[in-house]
DNA sequence: TCATAATAGTTTCACTTGTAACTATTTGCA
DNA sequence: TGCAAATAGTTACAAGTGAAACTATTATGA
């Protein structure tokens, strides 16, 4: 593992270090836990990421918009479009007709399969996150939500202006 | 904004709700940090995530093998190779020999654009990060770094029993 | 030593994804 | 009114991706 030896200074190359590198590492863990969780309900139902992220959207606000799904859940227009697609055809989602914009379909979770779907994965997914949540204290817990808070204002910030 | 009133309870339906759901915050918070730094090296050098990581590993660590790529990165094998073999073709990455193992090839950032590429866009991603936490005091950045990592221990655990 | 298993890396194929172009409808304003 | 611009949502195309099959090479052990 050692290739070359201290070569250069006490800390060998220190200036960048991949795992320590913060992007890398919230990359590293966020897609750990997606596919964590993913696993639970893919088997169980053949859901992609985004389709189940719709149908906890959906679960949560019946009646938005895609539009407004994708604003809600910083997810792509297409990519929404499509799960809604896939989601109606398999019964899951059904679209309804706006009053006064005929260009709006609100979009609810079908009665049967929909809610059921929601009212079964949804507490899967929680109790992932509360297992995880578990190796935290209760102040680590709060602290590390305030902190992902901030650094993501700052990123939406930093990224704006560019 | 605020479509239905306060129809139902104090705490509006609030066993679910996607914008305190932790991996979902993680995930866009990664999706949005990752994407700014990529508009930056995207931009100068057409370097896709998998590719720039390939070449940050490979400027920290010079003549691993593809596979040791994949294992410091956690990426994918296909992806690695196929990055590696877009990055000779455009000079950036050398293949060398290994002595007992003809099947493994060492790989290094070549000493023109190769190295380049890595003293020039690593500062960037760098000051990106630097950026970011700066929205951090030093505390904060010092526990955000712990934990994430128990985090990320906590999350593999809990995916291996699986 | 030879056959089988394991490993490094590549290629193929089917599927997913994003960008841009498109249709349908509504809004803004001259 | 009526026409250009904006908006909701879909479609098309190109590029990216992963799983599995494949080649080449090395390790194992009867």
């Amino acid at each position: 593992m050692s290739k070359e030896g201290a070569t250069q200074s006490p800390h060998p190359a220190d200036d960048f270090m991949l795992e320590k590198f913060l992007p890398y590492r919230l990359s590293l863990l966020s897609n750990t836990i997606s596919g964590g969780i993913s696993s639970a309900y893919r088997k169980l139902y053949e859901l992609s990421v985004t389709e189940w992220r719709v149908v906890a959207i959906l679960g949560r606000y019946p009646g938005l918009t895609a539009t407004e799904v994708t604003e809600r859940g910083a997810m792509d227009k297409v990519a929404v479009s499509r799960a809604v697609k896939r989601l109606e055809e398999r019964g899951l989602v059904e679209r309804g007709e706006h009053d006064a914009d005929r260009r709006r379909l609100p979009l609810v979770l079908s009665p049967g399969d929909g809610q059921r779907l929601f009212r079964d994965v949804m507490p899967r997914a929680l109790a992932y996150e509360r297992q995880l949540l578990a190796s935290l204290s209760a102040e680590e817990r709060e602290m590390f939500g305030r902190l992902v808070g901030k650094l993501q204002s700052a990123a939406q910030r930093l990224n704006e202006k560019d």
